[in-house]
RNA sequence: CGCGGAGUAGAGCAGUUGGUAGCUCGUCGGGCUCAUAACCCGGAGGUCGCAGGUUCAAGUCCUGUCUCCGCAACCA
């Protein structure tokens, strides 16, 4: 492909390798895709840009819990992402992974421009520090006052750590998104950005020296640099900059990040600030998409061995194919807002869209073409306003999903073309070939109707090849187009058929069962035979540890809000003689009433600590599978020891 | 408490710069038989969370209020 009209940059995020992924990360990057695609069937000279963000504690922690170097962890993940997009043909031209040489090297120097232009500075960083995960936090992210990670204890300490000047920027980012509202989109995102940069920004810790695994700062071995800042970077160490600038100097600045509404801030905050730093021109534009919703809540990991919904991506295209499964993700759901992910939403819009719609009007078509003309395309001979109407539906719709595409509204592009599916379908009702069929003197008319019908179905061969090009072939293949190559231009036109020889094949779309089909993927969902897998446990510990802690019985014989925290329940607890106050971060899911007259086990040694100005002495103990707590209830009388 | 989002027909969603409230599914009725029991037409169903306000005119702007949901520097 030329390319006549320019070039096309256009990135995904490069994804965080921590384990397998779902069907929001396939969202993510069918839209990518999906435009890459229709950028290069309309003339752009495309690249496409996706990848893998490998660094960080958490990768540490979780191959060393496996007991395999990290670098093995995530080469086994990243082989399973490189495989999903293989199956379903996503068409990237480089994968860039952030353990790769190239990118190490590039990073540290873009790390030393900064550094040389004056905005990396050494200073010490202060933050609450769990000693047994090693891990600093913030005030906001503790969970009771305690490690979010293990509920631990955490103390004040300081670090040595290289800080980035991002408060330097702030003006420069609020000028940015105010006067350059295409910069970031939609809209919504773009107001919280600037309420974000008015509330004030900090300077940024850019290097961590608690765990090693991650691009050496290259003026001090002992720091490696923030995953963010590493992880940003590949957008342009992926066009060769700085050393090997040919693809940079052609395709920089992006025109496009696609990311999830969660990481917009990095992406419109502490990049462009990044790329003045270094004074690089910043990208054109940032989409923050919405999220896929089970239930409600995100998709995420946990859910997806719980749920009824099947959310792996490799399963849903095994039993209903890759073009129908890209056609559900960009029609369903509205782009930057969530839409809610079921297995019955998904199935119905395969059958109705694909199946009824798509599928059976390609067959029906040929079928009246093999049985009234032979299986040749005739020649139009007549025409009437209905002829005119269906003509005009045709050939505007390119430019409809032109229009459509410009502002990443996949669901309303699609919505154009199937205007024109459901108005061939019309148009053969209304004409009723069939009828025309019966009556030799009709045979004129016949022909136009077949022929148009053809030219219809060319035009959404053409226009469905962005998001399904699979289908898109085969289509074209039984239409007798197999020897043509599939131009855009082309669906503006209208007369471009005759004589072909159209060939019946297998259902494009087969229809579905949807109720038998919702039963099997329930089925699918339930744990096979149960086998032991280890938990992942924290260290091990020593008896006299355990032996540290006094466990009681108490009864809770009170129990609100927090007059000053939603997340806060403040119980008066019953243990033997003594009455105490103990505070738990647990109104999410239980109601103080329900909790009166239960009888619960308290640290009760713990050392007393205020919780938004109550004091909390001790600490209840709630099972937690991770999204919602249980209460761990006994028989035993108050005040008795637990051990 | 801070920041942000959502609340439109039974369900899921659209509603561009304020001007007769749309789409898909479901539902009721009809047509057709070329086709993947698919397709086509028509009907019923909404005082657009609530209360005020601006305006000739508001789902759309402003103020207040209720409910639900995110985020707060790990996560498309």
């Amino acid at each position: 492909m030329t390319n006549k009209k320019g070039t096309y940059y256009i990135t995904t995020p490069i994804y965080y390798p921590s384990s397998n992924l779902h069907i929001g990360h396939t969202y993510c990057t069918v839209m990518a895709d999906a435009m890459a695609r229709f950028k290069r069937l309309s003339g752009y000279d495309v690249r496409f840009l996706t990848g893998t963000d490998e660094h960080g504690q958490k990768i540490q922690t979780l191959a060393d819990a496996k007991g395999i170097t990290p670098q093995a962890y995530v080469d086994e993940i990243v082989d399973g992402i490189k495989k999903l997009w293989a199956t379903m043909e996503i068409s990237y031209d480089d994968f860039i992974r952030t353990t790769e040489p190239r990118h190490v090297e590039r990073v540290q120097k873009l790390f030393m421009q900064m550094y040389e232009n004056g905005d990396i500075y050494k200073g010490e960083y202060e933050g609450l520090y769990c000693t047994p995960c090693e891990s600093f936090w913030t005030e906001s992210q503790l969970v009771d006052g305690k490690c979010p990670d293990c509920g631990r204890p955490v103390q004040p300490a300081k670090e040595e750590a290289y800080f980035f000047k991002l408060s330097k920027y702030a003006d420069k980012l609020l000028d940015l998104f105010e006067n350059n509202p295409e910069f970031l989109q939609p809209d919504t995102r773009r107001n919280e950005m600037i309420a974000f940069v008015k509330q004030g920004l900090e300077d940024l810790c850019i290097s961590r020296s608690t765990f090693d695994w991650g691009i050496p700062v290259p003026i001090d071995e002992k720091h490696v640099i923030y995953v963010w800042l590493d992880a940003l970077s590949n957008y342009i160490t992926a066009l060769g900059y700085p050393d090997d600038t040919e693809l940079y100097d052609k395709y920089w600045p992006a025109n496009v990040h696609l990311v999830g509404k969660e990481i917009v801030r990095f992406h419109t905050i502490i990049w462009p600030a990044m790329l003045m730093s270094a004074g690089l021109p910043l990208p054109k534009q940032v989409l923050g998409h919405g999220w896929l919703l089970l239930g409600g809540e995100k998709v995420s990991k946990s859910k997806a061995a719980k749920g009824a919904d099947v959310i792996d991506p490799v399963v849903l295209i095994d039993r209903y194919g890759i073009d129908a499964l890209k056609y559900f993700l960009l029609r369903e759901y509205t782009f930057g807002q969530d839409g809610v992910f079921t297995n019955e939403v998904m199935l119905k819009r395969m059958n109705y869209d694909l199946a009824n719609d798509l599928g059976n009007l390609v067959s029906r078509t040929v079928s009246m073409i093999e049985k009234y003309n032979g299986g040749v395309v005739p020649e139009a001979k007549t025409n009437d306003a209905i002829d005119d109407d269906l003509k005009a539906v045709a050939t505007g719709a390119a430019s409809k999903v032109e229009a459509q595409m410009d502002k990443f509204a996949f669901n309303m592009a699609l919505e154009e073309i199937w205007i024109l599916v459901r108005r061939a379908n019309k148009y053969i009702d209304e004409k009723a070939p069939w009828v025309l069929a019966k009556d030799s003197e009709k045979k004129a008319e016949l022909d136009t109707v077949l022929k148009n019908l053809a030219e219809a179905i060319r035009i959404i061969s053409i226009l469905i090849y962005p998001f399904m090009h699979t289908t898109s072939k085969e289509i074209r293949k039984q239409m007798g187009l197999w020897y043509s190559d599939v131009v855009w231009e082309d669906a503006f036109e209208f007369e471009m058929m005759y004589g072909e020889q159209v060939k019946k094949g297998d259902a494009i779309f087969p229809r579905i069962d949807i109720e038998k089909e919702l039963e099997e993927l329930q089925s699918l969902n339930k744990p096979a035979e149960p086998e032991s897998i280890p938990l992942e446990l924290k260290p091990e510990i020593v008896y006299e540890d355990f032996d540290k802690l006094d466990l009681r019985v108490g009864q809770i014989i009170k129990a609100e809000k927090h007059p000053k925290a939603d997340k806060l329940l403040v119980f008066q607890v019953k243990m033997g003689t003594e009455l105490r106050q103990i505070i738990s971060g647990v109104a999410e899911h239980f109601k103080p009433e329900e909790m009166v007259g239960k009888k619960v086990i308290v640290v009760a040694n713990l050392k007393p600590r205020a919780l938004r100005g109550l004091e909390s002495k001790g600490m209840i103990l709630f099972a937690d599978n991770g999204e919602k707590l249980e209460i761990v209830t006994t028989e035993a009388p108050d005040g008795e020891a637990v051990s």
